[in-house]
DNA sequence: TTTATAACAGACCGCCCGGTTTGTTTGCAA
DNA sequence: TTGCAAACAAACCGGGCGGTCTGTTATAAA
């Protein structure tokens, strides 16, 4: 595939993906996609065999560059600190700078859009999406049980349940997020949620200890 | 109008609700809801001037049957006991039953379904969505305060923002109970806010105190 | 320069969508 | 029993949908 071909390829990719964060997937039609592009129906169907796999490619796109944003955002803070308690506290202060930072019109989770209209797609997108959940969730586990390995907890806690309330704390976030329209909800959350590791895990230890 | 007219609106309404919590509202057709209901365009039209219409009447029958039942969940709480931590302990497990006993094959939130689809609907609706999120909120806002009032918080914490966690953490359950198919998901998140709840204002106290 | 192919443009198709219209049946009050 | 509105049935309509088809232009290797 050319460079060009491929450019056009990614455009469309990019369009889909504000339109459906916009209307969600079933509420965008492939000529609202090609009127944005200034494209036609000849250019979509030769990049794509359909809308089926314009969802599938979106999403695989979307999962890989998230995942591995927080992989960054993880990687960033083991570079800054070897203390887990600290490097968590950083790693969720990159994640509240860049929530609340993005000037995304219509803010969301395209995960949330693909679980809420799971119909729409065919079930090996759904169990992507599901995989793709997993994934990230295992990051958390992983900084939790690192922290949990060196911090011993006030409360029995597994590394498991505080992944998942992270997960659930940042798409309820986002939900309240997009229905009132402020950007800063979601920041708001993820600072309980640390909140409840300082109650848990204490002050981080000092550097000479 | 006649009691079998307002039996049958009431039979579209859920229909549609079920029908909308599967597949979008996007996604649902009304062919898709007269099929189920075995009823023609007729009958549709003679009790809804059109979807747009629908799509208001069944958001704001759910906002009512929702809000009505935790207010009673508030209320049977209230009646059990009189001391605030126990009262939110009661009120949360009440939650919990209810959340995870459903055995509604498509869990999820209407709320966040018309939030992720908001372009599918009339402004006003839009505002009715937040209205009512805002309205759930309160209720919680409103015990959580009791509660501060009598239980000094560890950390300094405002009822606001207990509040607004708390609806982050249902919501973010019920799109991971979705995406998973495990209808325990948001009972664990819940389990969760437990434990912060337990780290920020202690045991209950005893009745004799 | 030729030539194969990628990268499009744009007309076209059938289906399904929300919505309309017309007609029929039902229930109930006078 | 009649009258009349409510409660439907069902055919119909225009438009938008995903998708196809044919043709044209750009690109790059031989």
């Amino acid at each position: 595939m050319s460079l060009k071909g491929e450019k056009t390829r990614s455009r469309i990719l990019d369009i889909t993906k504000s339109l459906v964060m916009k209307k969600g997937f079933a509420g965008t039609s492939i000529d609202d996609i090609l009127k944005e592009a200034k494209l036609t129906k000849g250019a979509f169907f030769h990049h794509f065999k359909g809308k089926a796999e314009l969802a599938k490619e979106l999403v695989e796109r979307h999962a890989m560059n998230d995942l591995a944003m927080f992989e960054r955002f993880v990687g960033e803070a083991e570079a800054a600190t070897d203390d887990p308690l600290r490097q968590m506290i950083l790693f969720l202060e990159k994640f509240e700078e860049y929530i609340s930072n993005s000037e995304d019109p219509s803010p969301g989770c395209m995960y949330a859009v693909y679980t809420y209209e799971s119909m729409q797609f065919e079930p090996s997108v759904r169990d992507f999406v599901a995989d793709t959940l997993r994934r990230w969730t295992s990051i958390y586990v992983r900084k939790y049980q690192e922290l949990i390995d060196s911090y011993p907890p006030k409360i029995p806690v597994t590394a498991r349940q505080l992944a998942e309330l992270t997960v659930s704390i940042v798409e309820g976030g986002l939900i309240q997020q997009r229905a009132y329209g402020d950007v800063r909800v979601t920041k708001r959350q993820s600072l309980q949620l640390r909140n409840y590791l300082f109650l848990l895990f204490g002050e981080p230890k000092t550097k000479a200890a």
